[in-house]
DNA sequence: TGTACATCAGTGAACGCGCGTTCACTGATGTAC
DNA sequence: TGTACATCAGTGAACGCGCGTTCACTGATGTAC
């Protein structure tokens, strides 16, 4: 990710980026399983051995996509978080949005890429890969997308604007551990009653997007964005936004 | 399926079901991806030719899982709805399992079948297979596995035990539209509202169950089931039932 | 600046694999007279 | 009940396919003196 010094190196990394956006393309066309070497080569017009100069094989390229997907997502991910945030507090009331309609954005924004990518969104929320371990790497990704669609609850709660009423509910001592990385991560100093709300929210939102994508709405839901924002405003007023 | 008249037929028949369950193991230990026809002929000690008698191919072999997974989930939702309902009308308040401890009842059933059966369940709600269209057949039990998680809520509803606080909230007439197929088909005679919290409930319980048996709560969800049974019980307070 | 050697990108042929599907066939089971 | 023919299950060889991966190689780029 340095520099490149010389010609060659230049050319490596070009080369690298060229392989990784026919796999890319591949992908989303024909979907994972469908990805193989000797169709990125023939795309490339190269040998199909020459792509070991750049990865290991078959595995170490769809590692590569993987992570990719995990990072796209994420970078969409934070770009609207700031985007909704950002007017919010610089603004507090104006244009009438409040913290439920700021919240409605990180969400739309997880849905809109997924319409977009749907092959990756199988890649990360669908059937895992038989026979494959899901790299290491990925966990932060993962991580930053779930603080994108949680710093509006955050904020929120900063400013003292959270609904209280639901504060009072008992979460049980078990419940509390079984949460408790969430809590540690994610929300530093929050009751577990909201802790359990914001994993309950993006449980909801991994659900609602997989069922639209994977094409489970047919003749179902006949107008899944709007069902989609229903939802979603659903479960701010639960987290106790407004 | 009617009785079979000669010995052919009864030996065509066993014959059939045992191609089904020999090929529903290697869908069960290896995913949907590496079924082939060669290696559930080679584990009969058949030749591949011979398949061809029983099955027009492996897409309607793999048809042939798909539908199975559906009945066999729809077979066990609705096992649990009948023990669920059953005991709760004959003695009302015994045992003090209320309705909302009965609409627990099927999420659970459901949530085990899927942890029984991961490759099954992701042949439904995962990523669909490329180039691969949902056999029609599937609506029906994918209707029968909606309409057992859904019962509670109408014998609570026809009973006059449905909480109404939550009544008043607006459903907007786009919203209504959206999720029409649902009210006519699920919910005859119920107020939106109702019918909305409970698709945002099937959301919530596809979501959920797809995220553990998918492998998303490796580090942050620590006791699943405990969690599980927390975010349906919400749900089921949610949509009024106690 | 020029030469000798090392490094690296890419080629092309080949290996072995498992797959779905076809086809002509053999032999057993069922049926009509 | 017995025979002649039709139906069907299953065989085994073969076809053609695309795949991942290896290997010895050529030629260009970079580096050290």
């Amino acid at each position: 990710m340095s520099a490149p010094r010389t010609a060659r190196e230049r050319v490596r990394q070009e080369m690298t980026a060229e392989i990784l956006a026919v796999a890319r393309e591949h992908l989303a066309r024909e979907g994972a399983a469908a990805l193989s070497l000797r169709s990125v080569a023939r795309e490339l017009e190269m040998a199909p051995s020459a792509l070991y100069r750049y990865f290991d094989g078959r595995d170490a390229l769809l590692s590569a996509l993987i992570l990719e997907a995990y990072e796209s997502l994420a970078a969409e991910a934070e770009r609207a978080a700031t985007q909704a945030v950002a007017p919010a507090t610089s603004q507090p009331e104006a244009s009438g949005s409040g913290d439920a309609e700021c919240f409605l954005v990180v969400p739309r924004a997880i849905r809109d890429w997924a319409l977009a990518h749907p092959h990756e969104w199988g890649l990360i929320f669908g059937t895992p890969i038989p026979g494959y371990e899901a790299p290491e790497d990925t966990v932060q990704p993962y991580a930053r997308i779930a603080e994108a669609m949680v710093l509006p609850v955050l904020e929120a709660h900063a400013a003292g604007r959270l609904g209280s009423e639901l504060h009072r509910r008992a979460v049980s001592e078990e419940l509390r551990d079984a949460v408790a990385p969430v809590s540690e991560g994610l929300f530093p100093d929050m009751p577990a009653v909201n802790v359990v709300l914001a994993v309950e929210a993006w449980t909801t939102l991994v659900g609602i997007i997989s069922l639209e994508v994977f094409g489970h709405w047919r003749n179902t839901i006949l107008d899944p964005g709007e069902f989609f924002d229903a939802t979603i405003r659903d479960l701010a007023a639960t987290m106790g936004l407004s």
